[in-house]
DNA sequence: GCTAATTTCGGAACACGGTCGGAAATTCTT
DNA sequence: AAGAATTTCCGACCGTGTTCCGAAATTAGC
């Protein structure tokens, strides 16, 4: 006799759809038309319930983005790592930099509150080995939590700047986008250095410089920590 | 006879209100009720005038927000420079950051394409700083230009999560906030540095490290440089 | 069976940013 | 003075995310 065993029906109207059916069902519009394209309506008429259903199972449109980031980000590949520790930290920050700016949704929940905190397992890897590489380095692990958070925040301000600077229509020229150093330079001007690369500047803004300034970035918080806190390991212990 | 001297009136309906009379209620309803409570609709309404009309004067409301920004940019205080190059780096770059950081509602629009490129005159003066410090440090221009932007996108990037961290209502605990290893440390896990300052990651991450962060990566980025490029005022001419 | 409790579903509505097309108000031309 | 040209204004409308609240469907208790 199945009654402890199987597990009892629960109380209460069955539900027609389930959160695993939305995100496989918002994947596949994504897919298909681009992630611009994904509304409430559209994906609960693609499911075939009403537009309010999906927020039974989902809080808001921001955590079904995040949903699927989550599940997304379970599949970025692990790369190998370096032996030496800030070798290691920045190839895992440019593992995460990479996995996330392939998505440009990513943007719009990448600086919801507790964003890393609610990632899973294999992104929360990669935390970890830039944590673990700090400590490696001789840091202790209060500043390794510094560093990273450093790191991310550099991440984040990148992937956002780009991710927002790719679209935008130039067709009709604002009056308002007049710069007088951008674009046009008129006579000289206080700004010497700006005015000398301002015709330049669109060109070199247009380059990807994120892993050369992440080593930068590294090498200073490393030194820096190191420099503050000589050979302890842990400051605070013993 | 006033002909060719008094301005002619121009051809066509003379307007009712101004740029200028839209971006001055802004700021009024902004400072009573605070940026978020700031909609089209209440904007015109306050103004007097149809929904629509501002949208003769305005582009869109991320333009209405970046024309605020435009003119409080302006009122950024100068700070006073040190002598030494890094030093003057770190202390304009901190500058923009408080400045950007004092309206919460610069995060709206701090990532929109041509930012930098649109702001003022006084604003760009701090850009201008910083570039003439990456410089006078040793540093070509087009270095020069890559270093502003890993600054910039520290920068942004901080203010950004800050600002999306601040609120969000933590009333209600959803089942889908658990996470192994942020507030519950359950058990020996793969995740060792993680789980042994989980319970201090909250506090850790409230403290405010941009500066600190900041002189660290000045320092790894002029370091960098000047390794690469070492005693070349600039790599490309003569 | 019948009612109560419980859970999910979804139509209607709201506030939002934004657009369209025509009315309104003015100067220019004849 | 009358019409053409030009510029601004704005009511009506669209699509969006989100919420309210009652209907619907199921189990639990009697």
């Amino acid at each position: 006799m199945p009654r402890s065993n199987a597990p009892r029906r629960p109380v209460g109207r069955p539900p027609v759809t389930s959160r695993e059916q939305i995100l496989t069902a918002a994947r596949a519009l994504i897919d298909e038309y681009g992630w611009e394209k994904l509304t409430v309506r559209r994906l609960a008429s693609e499911i075939g319930v009403g537009t309010t259903t999906l927020y039974s199972h989902v809080r808001d449109k921001e955590d079904l983005l995040f949903l699927l980031i989550y599940e997304y980000a379970e599949q970025i590949p692990h790369p190998e790592l370096p032996d030496e520790p800030r070798e290691r930290i920045t190839t895992a920050a440019v593992a995460i930099h990479d996995g996330l700016a392939a998505w440009p949704w990513a943007a719009e929940v990448l600086t919801t509150d507790g964003f890393i905190a609610r990632l899973g397992d294999s992104f929360l890897w990669l935390v970890e080995t830039i944590l673990a590489g700090v400590v490696d380095a001789g840091c202790p692990r209060e500043q390794a939590v510094r560093i990273f958070r450093s790191i991310w925040y550099y991440t984040v301000g990148e992937i956002l700047v780009r991710a927002h600077t790719r679209r935008r229509k130039m067709d009709e020229q604002d009056p308002t986008c007049l710069n007088p150093y951008f674009g046009n330079a008129d006579g000289p001007l206080r700004h010497s250095h700006l005015a000398a690369i301002a015709d330049r500047w669109a060109a070199l803004a247009g380059q990807d410089t994120f892993a050369q300034g992440l080593r930068a970035f590294v090498d200073g918080l490393l030194a820096q920590c190191l420099t503050q806190t000589p050979g302890a390991p842990d400051a605070g212990a013993s």
